[in-house]
DNA sequence: TTGTTAACATACAGGAGTGATTGTATAGTC
DNA sequence: GACTATACAATCACTCCTGTATGTTAACAA
């Protein structure tokens, strides 16, 4: 029965997969390791095998989505550090968007992250690990802002700390209603032009450049 | 053994208040209904009567949090509705702030609501409800932003229904960080400041208005 | 090639929770 | 003052899941 290593990997992988399916539809509470096992197709011996307990299967799994996504994030930031910083601040919130829109993974974990999962004992060590990545999203955010605000791009009396903050919680709450919105009336349709009103808000006034489409 | 109207009734609060501690130490799948009714002074019985299952006792404990809330927002976007529309919003997002920071039963509540429930099965029916307020939300905002703009009050070249789901995700961000953020370091602090930051970047430039703190 | 151990499968022991049912004393009601 | 429905308490029957221990086979190292 010993495979190779690679199919362990395989293993290991086919049981995350099989996890965020169950996840998403029962709730992480409620599922149980048979039921992963079974959908991964092994028994829940080869489960305990890779992970303890459901709890670091869980962690596994959320890893597979977030890790991308902030260097996603980190990238975008550092890219367009040295010339635009709010475009560059755009362009990553855009990059969350496409990630949610393109990847079902994606879309399916972040659900069960916001919506299908109980934070309380040993799950709480995943609300601590989420509140340090939210205040490293913010401090990487007042970083690029304060840089907006040396170039003169950051609305007059605007500190750059408010600023961070304020596009943290447009994000989590941006995400959190697109998860939401299935129907997608609420707001997947809009959330593009909605990124761009955000950072628009944040942005010194040019005087009198001719907004795009008003002539 | 049987108790009076009011009797009934305290009981049935008891065993509200009850469910909200205790899930909010456990969350809501792995309390069970043994748990709250001794937490509560009574027997499982006694919660059975007044709730057909956890499902019910948790709606009608999200509602004592719930339907206050929306009183409180409508009554501040109507009050405000006739002369200063954003100021309105502004008051509103702040009497939402106050309500976390004044009353614990409304801070646990939230809490649960955000981190330690499932939304799966017949807890899914939360969820449509969470999104149907949300929308109504949005169309409130909608409706100050569309007499802001009207008014002058609103950025040029900000359409009422975006700044509507700006200030939704803001407020659903915020909320959520609030309720993360324990130590207080990552918004709490900051968070009425963080709520004019936000309005301040939806509102009309005035021309040469001397900003606070700026002589 | 042989021993070791990785990578699982199978079996076992144990606890816990749910919903329904039944019991019962008393507050309303006529 | 008798009857009935209310507001619980107590018990039962049933289901499900977790963690661990042990069995088994094949990969890999020496």
């Amino acid at each position: 029965m010993r495979r190779t290593k690679e199919d362990a990997e395989k293993t290991r992988q086919r049981v995350i997969a099989a996890a965020a399916e169950v996840f998403a539809r029962q709730g992480v509470g409620r599922t149980s390791m048979e039921q992963i096992a079974r959908r991964a197709g092994v028994t829940r011996g080869a489960v305990y095998w890779h992970f303890a307990n459901k709890a670091e299967l869980y962690f596994a799994m959320r890893e597979t989505v977030t890790l991308p996504m902030i260097d996603s994030v980190d990238l975008a930031l550092k890219r367009g550090g040295e010339a635009d910083a709010l475009g560059a601040i755009e362009d990553m919130l855009t990059g969350i968007l496409d990630a949610l829109e393109s990847h079902r993974a994606t879309r399916r974990v972040l659900q069960i992250i916001h919506y299908k999962c109980e934070y309380v004992d040993e799950f709480a060590a995943e609300l601590d690990m989420h509140r340090l990545r939210t205040g490293e999203f913010v401090t990487k955010l007042a970083r690029a802002y304060r840089k907006a605000k040396l170039a003169g791009a950051l609305r007059a009396g605007l500190q750059p700390e408010l600023a961070a903050r304020d596009t943290c919680a447009f994000t989590v709450g941006l995400i959190r209603m697109w998860l939401m919105d299935e129907g997608g009336v609420l707001v997947r349709r809009q959330a593009r032009s909605l990124i761009k009103a955000h950072v628009a808000g944040l942005r010194a006034v040019r005087p009198r450049a001719p907004p795009p489409g008003s002539g």
